[in-house]
RNA sequence: GGGGGCAUAGCUCAGUUGGUUAGAGCGCACGCUUCACAUGCGUGAGGUCACAGGUUCAAGUCCUGUUGUCCCCACCA
């Protein structure tokens, strides 16, 4: 047999595990009709990503879950997948052309795209491989990529079909430019923040009076966009405007003053420039009052042709040159500091610029709807289910979806422009044009929305709009592992979307999980500079001690932060677990018995009881995705009850010379240790794994095993209950020597009143070793345990101990009066409720039993306390 | 302005549907070369569960309010 190293040194086998897995097709989902399907679509990471922490988490969680339900006998499909994600890829690929001293207006769209998928080749599969670091049982033989043909061809139906049902729409909107990306985003894009600025005061002149009227503004450039000033109607001050003509400065146009409900005449100046092209407010405002819309910037964010003497420059350098310029014309009132919110480009972090542009949208009422109710109606369900809050307060506030994007690393909208105007929106690329019969048809240009492909990737990737067979059995899918960051932009998104395209919801269960931060609690950022490297980590702990870090002490949907203590504390129970094992295998040296022809001891049954009640919570734990509570149990279990103690007590058995207690021993320390492995291996998959390998007898792999069930024959709980008294009498000595400084090495004689001989007589010879003693004798009620004697009343009786001159009665008198304060206080405790008639009537039977039993065991401790009291007073 | 989270031991956090004496890890104290493991073993100290009400036989847990703190959304120019 081959030997374990004396320490765990996960660099030893963890790429050599995975590769057996991948040989030995581990990972692969059959459809089996004999099986029911457990489906988890990965969520695609970016082919311009680089595994983080948050990833490291979201992976780590979602192959526990499938590895869980792989065992359970599921035929487990966790499909990986990685994103074009065009506006991330085209913009790292312009910055590259651009540092090259090329562009991508110069190389052309062809050339272009060349070049993306050739960045796609080369880096796209690198955060494939580290996902394989960290352990992700995926099914990788169907791996995808948002632009495969299966997805493309998805992405299609899916647009023509909302066209159809006139849900996609072309119009001219106020949308969200960013100038240097140079294209639309969605209002989900745009990251807020408040921003220090100003509030300029400009004052504008009446046409034919000396009046003027003073309006305050944040962004002066748009003023020669401004078609009107609006006033609330209700507003005396200005009500004599209204109606009136004004000569916007530094122009040569004539606007009029509008009166509209929207201007609040408590905020600013009570007078508002409105720039319809340019602001999402004024754009509505100018729609009330047919004002005409000028858009006065180029896509770049400088000043256009309309701009006359600001034509050209760049978005601020027209600001400070048209507050100049007002100033020389004294039109500047004031300049006030002034903090408002913001957007800017999620990708690129430019100002966005509201303007208003020709663009596609997805109508999102309709769409929305059904997504509501689905949650509604618990079709989906989110864990935890606040989310769910979250979800509907996003839905139910959405506006349409603009998703054409000025990119051209992405699908490319299925539109086509015919010369004799028509518009042709086709699933395959047209030759002619249906109505005029010509061949001009030129493709809409943009591109879509990365967002919209990713909404489909829950049967897009399944070969959905067919009916493959891959989709009939693995959709709808189980479970989404994702953070709650995400939900707006992708979780929304699918749910409408499986809604609308497959009649079914794309998902049953929702797992949502927070942040993983710094250790300060700060959120982990490129600019910080305070981002954790995951393969860092893997290099020096291993993937198993992250991955057992990264879920431990966490509460679903919480955000948790990541030190390199935990790490070394899953480490350090990974080597527990380890050298357990490498303990239970270099006793190995006979053919083991199977449990079922053991005649097991108590000690044996404490433990197997033990481990059913961890199989049955660790069970329905998991089911729940309780994922950090499930691992505090079994970790308690495995170091605790496994290692700290039944390792320890079946110590005589295996050493005492008695080859069929050794034999029995070793069948329950492998029964139990087996049981372990698989309940930790959807954790810790690697370690697991190996140390399977060395277990005896012939076997496959632990990944394959099937996951523990709890018997109730095997429950043993009477048993197990009266078992813990041993453990209370070894644990009541221990505290005893230490109490009055009794060296460990120094052997105690116990005397003992109890009504459970036999139990103690069987344990003898462990309770010897744990607790350091080196007899044990019976006593009956009463009866003198000699002189200087300490007593302590345990689970399994009166336990007293003659410890010489080591005893000082003075301080154990001390003692067992504190400790009769304690029980007293317990028997009034018991008395407050029993003594309530409303708890007896009201409370359940079991807990008024639970409560007499307890305050007759707190009776019976007075006693013997008191008794013991009296003796140390003659 | 709207929505949500959090507040429990020195620190980081768990605490399922209300029900034993509120837990863990780290840290701390004391002691241990016990033949798997010092990445270890044993024993222990440490909490009025933010505050104030309420519901209940029973509240860390449910309800209302207060305070502190963090996050998300939002078109106050």
């Amino acid at each position: 047999m081959k030997e374990m190293q004396t320490t765990y040194d996960p660099k030893d086998f963890e790429e050599r595990i995975y590769q057996k897995w991948m040989q030995e097709n581990c990972f692969r989902a059959e459809i089996d009709p004999a099986k029911v399907p457990f489906t988890v679509m990965m969520p695609p990471p970016n082919i311009t990503g680089k595994l983080h922490m948050g990833h490291a988490m979201d992976e780590t969680m979602q192959d526990i879950v499938i590895r869980f339900k792989r065992m359970q006998g599921y035929s487990a499909l966790w499909l990986p997948g990685t994103d074009h994600a065009s506006l991330a890829t085209e913009h790292k690929i312009v910055e590259k052309l651009h540092s090259e001293g090329t562009s991508k207006e110069s190389l052309g769209r062809e050339e272009f795209l060349r070049r993306a998928w050739a960045w796609k080749e080369e880096y796209g599969g690198e955060i494939v491989e580290q996902l394989k670091k960290l352990g992700c049982s995926c099914d990788w033989s169907r791996l995808t990529f948002t632009m495969d043909e299966t997805c493309s061809r998805a992405v299609r139906e899916a647009f023509c079909r909302l066209y159809e049902k006139g849900l996609i729409y072309r119009g001219s909107r106020i949308i969200n430019w960013c100038p240097d990306c140079k294209t639309a985003l969605s209002d989900e894009e745009v990251v807020h923040t408040e921003d220090a600025g100003f509030f300029w005061h400009f004052a504008y002149p009446v046409e034919g009076s000396e009046e003027k009227i003073v309006i305050a503004t944040t962004r002066p450039e748009t003023m020669l966009g401004d078609t009107a000033v609006a006033v609330n109607p209700n507003d005396e001050r200005y009500k004599h405007f209204v109606g009136k003509t004004l000569l916007l400065p530094l122009t040569d146009r004539k606007i009029p003053v509008v009166a509209d409900d929207y201007v609040d005449p408590a905020f600013g100046t009570g007078a508002v420039k409105i720039t319809p092209a340019h602001d999402p407010n004024d754009f509505e405002v100018g729609l009330r009052h047919d004002l005409p819309m000028i858009r006065i910037m180029g896509d770049d964010g400088t000043m256009n042709d309309l701009c006359g003497e600001f034509a050209g420059l760049d978005r601020y350098e027209a600001r400070k040159r048209i507050v100049e310029r007002m100033k020389e014309l004294g039109l500047l009132v004031k300049i006030e500091p002034h903090s408002h919110n913001v957007g800017h480009c999620h990708r690129c972090n430019a100002v966005v610029e509201p303007l208003v542009s020709k663009q596609w949208f997805v109508k999102m009422a309709p769409l929305a709807k059904p997504a509501i109710d689905a949650v509604v109606k618990n079709k989906t369900k989110f864990v935890p289910d606040r989310f769910a809050k979250i979800y509907f307060n996003w839905l139910e506030n959405i506006h349409d979806w603009c998703i054409s994007r000025q990119l051209w690393w992405g699908h490319r909208i299925p539109v086509w422009y015919c010369e004799c105007g028509e518009t042709i929106v086709a699933r395959e690329d047209p030759k002619v044009c249906p109505v005029c019969g010509s061949a001009h048809l030129n493709q809409e240009e943009d591109c879509l929305d990365t967002w919209f492909s990713s909404a489909l990737w829950p049967f897009s990737t399944l070969g959905w709009p067919e009916h493959t067979p891959d989709f009939d059995y693995f959709y709808p899918t189980d479970a989404l592992v994702t953070g709650y960051d995400i939900i707006p932009f992708w979780v929304m998104r699918m749910m409408f979307s499986g809604i609308e395209y497959t009649e079914k919801v794309p998902f049953r269960d929702v797992l949502i999980h927070g942040l993983v931060r710094d250790e300060h609690g700060r959120k982990m950022s490129k600019s910080l500079g305070n981002g954790v490297d995951p393969l860092d980590v893997i290099a020096k702990y291993g993937a198993d001690s992250l991955r057992l870090s990264l879920v431990t002490g966490v509460a679903p949907g919480n955000d948790t932060r990541f030190t390199e203590a935990k790490v070394e504390s899953a480490r350090n129970f990974i080597n527990k677990i380890w050298n357990a094992s490498r303990f239970v295998l270099m006793n190995v040296d006979c053919e083991v018995p199977d449990l079922k022809s053991i005649r097991l001891q108590p000690a044996d049954r404490w433990i197997i009881s033990r481990l059913m009640a961890t199989i049955r919570e660790v069970t329905v734990s998991l089911q729940k995705y309780d994922l950090g509570i499930a691992a505090d149990r079994l970790i308690d279990f495995a170091w605790n009850d496994f290692c700290d103690w039944y390792i320890e007590l079946s110590k005589p058995a295996l050493y005492g010379g008695d080859p069929e207690k050794k034999k029995a021993a070793l069948g329950v320390l492998l029964f139990v240790l087996e049981n372990t492995l698989k309940l930790l291996h959807p954790y810790i998959p690697f370690v697991t794994e190996e140390i399977w390998s060395y277990l005896p007898g012939e076997r496959g792999n632990i990944i394959s095993e099937d996951y523990p069930r709890y018997n109730t024959k095997l429950s043993y709980k009477k048993e197990a209950k009266a078992f813990e008294g041993v453990i209370d009498l070894i644990k009541t000595v221990r505290a005893m020597k230490v109490e009055v400084s009794c060296p460990p090495s120094r052997k105690v004689h116990l005397f003992l009143v109890t009504e459970q001989r036999r139990l103690v007589c069987v344990n003898k010879q462990s309770i010897l070793r744990l607790a350091g003693a080196s007899e044990i004798d019976f006593i009956e009620k009463g009866e003198q345990a000699g002189d200087k004697t300490l007593s302590h009343v345990t689970e399994i009786g009166h336990l007293f101990v003659p410890l010489g001159d080591l005893v000082d009665i003075e301080k154990e008198k001390i003692r067992l009066q504190k400790e009769l304060e304690r029980v007293m206080g317990e028997i009034a405790r018991a008395d407050g409720k029993l003594l309530n008639k409303n708890f007896v009537a009201k409370a359940s039977k079991k807990l008024v039993d639970d409560e007499r039993a307890k305050k007759e065991k707190y009776l019976d401790m007075k006693e013997k306390i008191e008794q013991q009291l009296r003796l140390f007073s003659e």
